[in-house]
DNA sequence: TCGTCCATGTCATCTATATGACTTGGTTGA
DNA sequence: TCAACCAAGTCATATAGATGACATGGACGA
């Protein structure tokens, strides 16, 4: 036999009657008025917290839609449009007929959100990454100022050269705070089964969700020229970005150098729905 | 005294009673199995056609979400779900308590959707645009293959110099088609009281909506060198854009040349919701 | 005259529910 | 053994309506 809950006249919101056992434990109701923000973006809030805490590990699966609302004390299409906002973010993923899971850092996402360099002719690939050199070291001003931090912050210093078709186009130096990445060593980078944030999310639990970047073009200097396989002086892009946590805090400072003799970066202003 | 209307119990969908005077004039019933698409997809596409074919022009307002709904003849959250779209391809914009209104090209859009130049320091400003030179010219093989045409089509080329507090940092050369912009003159381009964007939605109703671009390093050659007051040779960034108009068709091609020194190309990837 | 109040119309949020589409895994039958 | 079928669980779409927030313009009173 099925019924449905009595309903409380005045707010309109679910009575609590528990059913055992709990279908959704771990989601306790949203408070009615959580700061005069709309239900949704509350619980929006809740989930991502439930996500930042590790409660909901990078591909763990949400409870269904419908225990998940009653966990919460909403509707259901409350719910969903809370979900919906983290679907857009990436945070989360729907998969009809199967459920909505905690996003993980596969090498399509990176290619689709953070990789924006293809050939020319509008070929896209993915790029074979090759380790130049793992350091221990202490931030420059610059990567201090991305990273909210102080100079001279320990951190580790990456470089790589990725290849498009066997030739040499990108020069990546990555510095990311050594206190985030405890236990971080060469190895561990070289033996990376998938892209480097996905090394940070399953390992450090470092879920990198967004990015800034800042472009500019400059001569190569005589580093990355050798690196790239170019004459020192030739016009480069340059692309600095700062990458974000989930929690909101920069967590990645990248410069990358792309040689655009054959490759474009490219960048869609405002994609079709 | 309020009634509901009665339901078609196999469609589950409103039968058609017509109330005098029709509230929402213009707007027929969607099909119920449009192509298979969702209901709430046809109705996107219903009022984009409405969009293109002038029956709602720049700056109209939509009949209200009640009205609407029902002149379609399908459920509010429906037609919602149809303009949050459009809202999010910026070709809508919704006001709390005004209404709903096709979206107009304004400065302010403009500068948040197309110009993402700014100050090496973070400082976002609007440029001052100078007309450089206004010409007939047949289109090259680049601009025809962005414009999906070929070379040698009639077009008219235009070439702006922007500056920001004071010192010049883009060098614009704009290439659109004759055939869109008839009638088009140095003294309209000159004498325009916003954006170009805004000219072309309000004067030739081409309303652009998104753009792809393609970015590059190279030298400065000398014609640029000297309208950007830099020395041949420089690094500077080409940006190469197609922009796109309602219809899904590309109405201009555009090389943005920016002096990096003090300025970069910004670019958020995956905003904050 | 001018400012305050309020009625009205709009979008924004939220609930509740029904039905369809898709995926998975087990059952059934040749 | 194995392929076809089917049931259950999930998200996807759609409806209907209630309530709140916001903007505007007119009525009203000092």
């Amino acid at each position: 036999m099925t019924w449905t809950n009595p309903t409380d006249p005045v707010h309109n919101r679910r009575m609590s009657i528990v059913r055992s056992p709990d279908p959704a434990p771990g989601f306790a109701p949203i408070a009615p008025d959580a700061a005069g923000m709309p239900l949704y973006r509350a619980v929006r809030r809740a989930l991502l917290r439930s996500i930042e805490e590790g409660k909901l590990p990078p591909g763990a699966a949400l409870p269904n839609e419908t225990d998940l609302a009653a966990a919460f004390d909403v509707a259901v299409g409350t719910l969903r449009r809370a979900v919906d906002d983290l679907v857009a973010e990436h945070i989360l993923v729907r998969r009809q007929g199967r459920g909505t899971f905690v996003a993980t850092h596969t090498r399509d996402r990176f290619l689709f959100q953070f990789f924006h360099v293809e050939r020319s002719d509008g070929l896209r690939e993915a790029p074979a990454v090759e380790l130049l050199s793992f350091e221990r070291i202490r931030m420059d001003e610059d990567a201090a100022a991305a990273l909210a931090t102080r100079a001279g912050t320990p951190a580790f210093q990456i470089e790589n050269r990725l290849k498009l078709q066997g030739t040499a186009v990108v020069h990546d130096r990555i510095v990311i705070p050594a206190a985030l990445f405890r236990g971080l060593t060469e190895k561990r980078v070289r033996e990376r089964p998938s892209t480097i944030y996905h090394l940070y999310q399953s390992e450090f639990g470092v879920t990198v969700v967004r990015a800034r970047e800042r472009l500019s073009a400059v001569a190569a200097d005589r580093a990355i020229a050798r690196a790239l396989g170019v004459p020192p002086g030739v016009p480069v892009l340059q692309v600095r970005r700062t990458a974000i946590a989930l929690g909101g805090r920069p967590v990645e400072y990248r410069v990358s150098t792309i040689v655009t003799t054959a490759h474009d970066y490219v960048n869609q202003l405002s994609r079709p729905s």
